[in-house]
DNA sequence: GTAATATATGTGTAATTTCACATATATACT
DNA sequence: AGTATATATGTGAAATTACACATATATTAC
């Protein structure tokens, strides 16, 4: 794993914020991640898969729906600076977090 | 701190590698680190410019020289991401390390 | 098989970032 | 003051990245 092309990873709201958000979740299905960030499809879509390329995330299709969680693979050091991310910058994604939440538990997007 | 500013900073070799060898000497002067990046004088000072302006780095100048290094005030959280990329990366910038200690014991440069 | 839903990707364009070269500023030395 | 050294920055061009829209694929339900 090049250090900078994680950094460059980690560099872009939209794939920050989702890799905070699954690394809080466990994991996210793309639908409930386009409504917790309030983004289209493609474009989350295309972040996801840019993660997915650089083994950040794995992806994992059950029927209709494919979900994303963080790489068992992922060297330590990455997953805890994604993590310590996570820990300490709660008024970065908590309100998408909230979202996130609600719509896996409330079954309002794709369950 | 913003995050995703935080690591649009992390997210260049130059500026990666200059913040891992700061990180590792305490502070270098901009000569050094041109001499261990075999960067030009102007890609060398953009960078670091651009590290002063998100309050990464702050710059001290004495006589012709002008030393970097991290800002004391910088946040915890961003802190021990610094040191732990340098501590688990050690072959993508150990050859550009040798050459500052190089530079900097030796007085090749500017001292 | 057809329709509907969820996700992925091709492609041209817009926005952002990086670079190279020139020039400016600050300090030291004579 | 004049010159040399170290560093910073203005600016336009080149490279990279992000976006929007259209289209493709996979799965399920009928």
């Amino acid at each position: 794993m090049d250090p900078c092309l994680f950094f460059k990873c980690l560099a872009d709201h939209t794939r920050l914020k989702s890799l905070l958000l699954i690394v809080k979740t466990d994991e996210a299905c793309v639908c409930d991640l386009m409504a917790a960030l309030d983004l289209d499809q493609a474009k989350m879509s295309r972040h996801l898969a840019q993660l997915r390329k650089c083994s950040i995330l794995i992806d994992e299709r059950r029927g209709k729906w494919v979900f994303y969680k963080l790489h068992p693979e992922l060297p330590q050091w990455a997953h805890d600076i994604i993590v310590s991310a996570a820990k300490h910058n709660d008024a970065y994604f908590n309100s998408a977090l909230q979202k996130l939440i609600t719509s896996q538990s409330a079954s309002i997007s794709c369950r």
